[in-house]
DNA sequence: CCCGTTTATGCAACTAGTTGCAGAAGGGTG
DNA sequence: CACCCTTCTGCAACTAGTTGCATAAACGGG
């Protein structure tokens, strides 16, 4: 149930239309929590039905037309309380993880490239990480909203980190499980 | 679309019963592919009927009668081509990563018990893993599935230590923020 | 032998997320 | 102005996963 507090945080952090959040999804908030436009149009839906946002009045409130979304203070007050929030950490559910133990029992064929393929994903998506550090959190910003971002943006980086590492890894195992003969 | 992946996997480790696979699951490939024997049942019956598994014959087939089931040709080849297959990884989603963004904008009341038992919770995993890690993996056995098997395990224990670490620099943050005052 | 507990299977209803498509407005171009 | 492309909003139908509950057999006392 973290989609609309996703959106709530975004719209604290600027006041969007639909469209605006879909596509500041894509570059920011996305990265941890993605989403597409048509559940983040249902949700605005929900959430102005609930109180927690509403539409900044315009002159032409028409299908096809922009519409501004602010958070109002119940909004404000439910992210308030959900950060606090009792709420444990989701077991992990990982194809990648579970294909290798597929491996384990049918064989390898055809894994490595795939490897591969995932291994360069990852240091593309690093990378990427990597130049909005640089952008956005020189060594003098430490405001308490940077300090916490630039946090999170490193959870990102590392997490790529670990990827990287485990399927260097995993490139390493496979190529020695192919030089050895079956059985050996 | 991996859940039945992970019953064919498990299922060729063993055939099995519905019950037993949740089982299993609870505490091996649930570890990474995490599912209630509600949906387990529900697959078990799909794959049955698309020919991936059959269930082993009982001279009793009534409702609440353990029914095994073992895995076909059929299915052994559609896990076979899965593990090769171009499956990108799905973009993160992680709450707490999150929930730490939102503090960014409405301020950090109440988390640090959050984290604190993040933390604990994931060293009580890391815990979990390295005692199978002992079990199962000592140096001695590398056959081929035992060594793809742990290199599963190890994916584990390194996420594990990688929330373990950025906890860890997460509490210190908030810290080193509540030691000074605001705006400092 | 009746009764409560455990083992085992399963249905129904719900929530969250995805995919495919449609429709209205506005801007640019021949 | 007729046409098309982009922007923006949205519905409908689907898939995957969760929650709550029902049912039936088996087992173990008292």
């Amino acid at each position: 149930m973290s989609l609309p507090h996703a959106i709530l945080t975004a719209l604290l952090e600027k006041p969007s239309s639909g469209l605006e959040l879909t596509r500041r999804f894509d570059r920011s908030i996305g990265y941890f929590w993605s989403s597409t436009h048509q559940q983040i149009y249902r949700e605005l839906g929900r959430l102005e039905q609930s109180g927690h946002i509403r539409a900044l009045p315009s002159e032409v409130p028409a299908r096809g037309q922009k519409k501004e979304y602010e958070v109002l203070p119940a909004g404000r007050a439910e992210l308030t309380e959900w950060v606090a929030a009792r709420e444990d950490p989701k077991p992990v559910r990982d194809a990648l993880l579970l294909r290798m133990r597929a491996a384990a029992v049918v064989g390898t064929a055809g894994l490595r490239a795939e490897l591969e393929r995932h291994l360069a994903l990852h240091r593309r998506q690093l990378e990427e990480y990597r130049s909005i550090e640089e952008r956005h959190f020189p060594p003098e910003r430490d405001a308490e909203e940077d300090r916490l971002r630039h946090l999170v943006l490193r959870g990102g980086i590392d997490m790529e980190r670990f990827w990287i590492e485990w399927l260097t890894q995993a490139l390493k195992e496979l190529a020695e499980l192919e030089a050895r003969p079956a059985g050996a």
